[in-house]
DNA sequence: CTTGAGATAGAACGTTCGGTCTACTTATGT
DNA sequence: ACATAAGTAGACCGAACGTTCTATCTCAAG
């Protein structure tokens, strides 16, 4: 008879503290945290060393997260690179539409994170610089002239739809990057 | 002799609101606001019921600042629309450029107030519905076959553009923006 | 000159913040 | 069985939070 363990505290903090800094900014207290993790005050400076240490391991496991999302995404659309860079447009659609779609959960932790020295933004920005060099990658792929350009302009797409989703819901802009993207993809 | 008598409170207070929730974003301390204001706390208080309201108040000011800034923007460029709308990421790339830019305000004061009653969040919606429609009449003009459209894809993009200049700032990306925008404009 | 409105200065309220610390309990491995 | 490590519970710290309050000052209108 196994005792029946679950995850234990390190895991529940990651996992509350994906949720609620989601849900309610980088800014979310220490109690709220320690709450819904339901773990001792003491385990979260053993584990993490602070508030600063959990957020940035939260921040960092979830671009890991997105960034398999990301493959997963393109593997699912087969071979072909044009259609794997379209079918991440087609994956925004459904994200942004989501009921609790909040926005770029990167761009939110950037903007609040006041110190440039917190240790949140060294993972956002090698985050941006993966994704890039996924997109650039496919566009190599697809003989692209100008695929690091290319790039840029495809992530400055994904950026304006989630924000324009956290915004103006109603607008589609998933469909809309879609097709600004097919323009990119046509070369240059 | 005139009494040397400069802004007042209230003035001096949307003001520092202005400046220092943009720089350190809307969780900025009321402390903080009325050193930089020279002001007395009561006067916070008596002129805009407390911090919420100042904020609201600075970010509806901003606001039509800010559709003013396109107004002249679309006003130096002449009369055609096609170079109006151009001139608006013509005039973003310089924005952008501005070294300490940090993005788009009413973007990350929407990130950042977590409570969705908050009045800044009516602002904000107010804001990009009138410029929605600022570029829309321009599309219009423009003969575009649809405009509403056409004018949601214009937002995206100059969403895009804050996010990533705030976020990869070596990147141009209003060159890139404006590239697609020109798509944009060129049709359907 | 007087009055009253508006501003300043700053104490104080209760709450929450992130972080430290002590004491007790639980689980694991030898 | 016992030792050790890890986790829980919660008091506690100083600081900052937004807000309310009293007291004093300034100045222009009556």
């Amino acid at each position: 008879m196994t005792t029946r363990t679950g995850p234990g505290p390190r895991e529940r903090l990651l996992e509350a503290g994906r949720e609620l800094t989601y849900r309610q900014g980088v800014g979310i207290g220490v109690d709220a945290l320690l709450k819904a993790a339901n773990v001792a005050r003491r385990s979260l400076y053993e584990h993490f060393g602070g508030k600063d240490g959990l957020i940035a391991e939260v921040l960092r496991r979830s671009t890991s997260e997105d960034e398999e999302h990301y493959r997963q995404t393109m593997r699912s659309a087969g071979d072909d690179p044009r259609a794997r860079l379209l079918a991440v447009f087609d994956r925004l659609a459904e994200i942004v539409d989501e009921p609790d779609f909040r926005g770029c959960r990167y761009l939110a932790a950037d903007l609040a994170l006041t110190d440039p020295g917190h240790p949140g933004h060294a993972v956002t920005r090698d985050y941006r610089e993966r994704v890039h060099r996924l997109l650039e990658d496919e566009l190599i792929r697809l003989g692209h002239a100008e695929p690091a350009v290319a790039a840029d302009q495809l992530l400055l797409l994904i950026d304006g739809v989630m924000a324009a989703g956290a915004t103006r819901p109603r607008t589609r802009p998933a469909a809309s990057a879609r097709r600004l993207a097919e323009h990119v993809l046509d070369g240059r």
